[in-house]
DNA sequence: TTCCAGACAGGTCGATCATCCTGTTTTCAC
DNA sequence: GTGAAAACAGGATGATCGACCTGTCTGGAA
């Protein structure tokens, strides 16, 4: 009796296997097609405002491919802010930051084309770690020490910048700590108050204050 | 039998009615329970992560009076904003700038104050008007209206202050309307950072920081 | 070739979510 | 006093969520 189920059963699997389509192993690339889903869909709606299934739908993968690369949603989570946001802050901030010689420039050049990108998609989402920060960094501890990593590394690319420029006389009278946090958080909040108004505008202010404050601080004297 | 039934329900609930608390009818004490608990909840938790069947146990409330005050979750969030968000936002930054005569002496005061109480109950849950606009003006047009508009009055009161300042040349050489951007920007930054950081550093930076760039304007030449 | 562990399919599960319903009590206008 | 509307009680409901299950397939080691 089993054995006649498990041939009926079988006969039938066969059939679907010929009929629909062909089975592909690609764990890496399914893998990166889930994360992409995910960051796109956390970034832009949210993370808990995105389901799983939706996620499933989008990055086109079965249920079983998901729960084996993410058991649980807070993997994914995870995932996204070790494999994405780091890279987005590294990309947009930090690589800008050490190729380009003139730090307040590089500043400004960052902010220019933040903004340009906004104004080009006509949307504001937001800072992607922001964004993560902000919404779930309270309700997991290792979410929160993943965004308080990546915080580290752009503050502390950024001071270093600061240190460097002071040692080399370009720049006298700032504290290479705490102008970058300020640098920092005059982003993220004009970012945020930038995606509460769905307007550039506050973004192009605290380009052009930064701008001016860094000048002060550049200045031959 | 439908009188006996109806005789034994009714001396059951006059039993109820003795032996239990008898039934108050005060819907603004109600409405006002629950717009508590959920400013309480959508500020440490999030909009999202708080259910209703969790606030109507916080606020002590029944199904039924719940969806008589608010219909619908939606109309609990609009209501803490217009209810709860902007009068935060006034008390702790706004009416503090009106009473004080020196504007940079304010700014500091309210970054201390508001740093002395987050040390003091020893967990930081961010700026509530930055964690509902980056948490749900996205999926919601009049909530980001109502949002947006806080932060309009936050800029206008805090601009208006340094254009006043300028005029009476109590201040030089400062944009009133970028400096109002950028003092909240950082302010809503910091804030950002501290939470994920759950360290109040960031904010005593920023407020270092932008005490000695308003130093600079304000100073008498 | 055999075998095993990873990769994947498709569906099911209980829990929880926001909403709504019926019925009762209180308040207030007339 | 009487009727209507507001205020409130206590559930019920369908939908959706994240998690997980059994079973099959693939690729590589032995």
């Amino acid at each position: 009796m089993t054995c006649f189920v498990k041939l009926l059963l079988s006969s039938l699997v066969d059939l679907n296997a010929m009929s629909q389509n062909k089975r592909t192993n690609d764990p890496e690339g399914v893998r990166r097609r889930i994360i992409d889903a995910a960051y796109d869909a956390f970034v832009t709606q949210g993370y808990l405002a995105t389901g799983m299934l939706e996620l499933r739908e989008k990055a086109a993968v079965s249920g079983g491919a998901m729960a084996h690369h993410f058991p649980a949603k807070r993997d994914l989570g995870l995932a996204v802010i070790r494999d994405r946001v780091a890279d987005v802050v590294q990309q947009t901030w930090i690589e800008p930051l050490l190729t380009c010689e003139d730090t307040p420039a590089a500043i400004d050049l960052i902010f220019k084309d933040i903004i340009a990108e906004l104004v080009l998609k006509d949307r504001v989402s937001g800072c992607p770690l922001n964004n993560i920060a902000m919404e779930i960094s309270q309700h997991d501890a290792e979410m929160r020490a993943l965004v308080s990593a990546v915080f580290g590394t752009w503050h502390k690319a950024l001071s270093a910048r600061f240190k460097a420029d002071v040692e080399a006389k370009r720049a006298r009278g700032l504290d290479p700590q705490k102008t970058a946090t300020l640098v920092i958080a005059a982003y993220s909040g004009a970012m945020a108050m930038a995606k509460a108004r769905q307007d550039v505008g506050p973004l192009n202010d605290c380009r052009t204050e930064l701008a001016a404050l860094l000048a002060v601080k550049y200045r031959r004297p």
